[in-house]
DNA sequence: ACCTGAACACCGTTCAAGT
DNA sequence: ACCTGAACACCGTTCAAGT
């Protein structure tokens, strides 16, 4: 069996920390964060799960590499451009980022130390309002407001029950859940809401995120103004 | 033995679904949810993991239940108010409650199925909304971007690594986490807002919450004027 | 009706032993 | 230098057995 373990290391490709948070990735996109284990990542990369620590410190270091590859997948348009379009750019592309990885927001908040892809995109975010002429004061709040909407929004996109569903498909299942769910008349407004909006053929809650991106991007242009 | 049980048994009050969803509560605010497990909180209340599984389904029933008390705990002015007023209430009410229980965040992703207490919060918003003479489609505007902010503002909040600090000792953390993060010229705009405002003495990141609430409130009414 | 002990199929991680 | 097997101290959950 010692020829058999030769001959399969051989055939697998060197292990690095590059390669385990890729797998890693792939994993919890398909199967979800919380069934991630180093046994299964392991598994995935024909290895035993503790030669994973040979490259990485432990799970915790995992996890905040994923993270960090997930900043380093929003585009952030080439220097020069308008602030808000720029902003406006860096915000669509963080949403489609933390969409196709729904485990990613959730894993932020126990984040104690961001990685470099995460430092850079920071620092671009607020290199650009500077340069635009922002004050420290207004580029912490833009910044500050921004990211809190980018990131609640998808967050709660990501925990409608319907989020991914669409056609007529959806509108069953939407009506399912509220049938279900609660009696109309106990949360009659949540029922016209339903009635009204979710449960139209071709909704999309995600098309509301544009809507408020430019409310608040209006809204910083006008006190960035008035100063 | 059997003695010593019953009297183990008289001396607690009785098991309920109440009882564990408090005691979950308070485990996972002082130690973390990641350290919340089904023994842990059956030894909290004096009984064995197996009993919890009399009165709940299983973890994600709690969790859902741990979720819902805290929309539970979020303060809903009472009616009449102005919707403006209302809305600012419930959004300071709200980071509060989610500041109370940093756990809860990173719960709601991947919760499936809303309780009682979430229902009639969301009910409660859009009632009031729609009661000041907001059509769906703005109510429905209006709400998406309260949320998002009032959530993702309050994650980037608990993710920042000096969030609680403050006074002399939050000043010398956020000093220390500075340079040895990373190095000044390789994130020049990072490290110029860390030391024009995050190290100065009183800084707190929450006061932020504020500026970007009254001027998402201010961007609604202004829509909402212009209809 | 409620609680429990034993058991099952899992975890993350350490460490000495292999190559 | 990297990988592994065995081991340790944990998990959630089922189920038959107790009261």
């Amino acid at each position: 069996m010692a020829t058999r373990a030769k001959r399969a290391a051989k055939r697998r490709a060197a292990l690095t920390r590059e390669r385990i948070l890729r797998a890693a990735i792939n994993l919890a996109d398909r199967d979800g964060i919380e069934s991630l284990s180093m046994r299964k990542l392991g598994q995935k990369l024909g290895v035993e799960a503790m030669s994973l620590y040979n490259h990485c410190q432990n799970k915790v270091d995992v996890l905040d590499g994923m993270v960090d590859i997930v900043f380093g997948e929003i585009d952030l348009p080439a220097n020069g451009v308008d602030w808000q379009i720029a902003m406006r750019k860096r915000a669509v592309s963080a949403r489609q980022a933390l969409l196709r990885h729904p485990w990613a927001i959730g894993l932020m908040e126990s984040r104690a130390t961001p990685g470099p892809a995460t430092l850079r995109h920071h620092d671009w975010v607020l290199g650009t309002l500077r340069t635009a002429g922002f004050s420290i004061d207004m580029a912490a709040h833009a910044y500050s407001i921004l990211d809190g909407y980018i990131y609640g929004f998808t967050l709660t996109e990501l925990t409608l029950p319907f989020s991914n569903s669409e056609g007529a498909a959806g509108v069953a299942e939407i009506a399912g859940n509220i049938l279900e769910g609660f009696r109309p008349d106990e949360y009659p407004h949540l029922a016209e809401m339903a009635v009204d909006r979710a449960m139209k053929p071709g909704y999309k809650y995600g098309d509301e995120f544009e809507y408020g991106l430019d409310l608040i991007l209006d809204g910083i242009h006008r006190a960035q103004d008035s100063v």
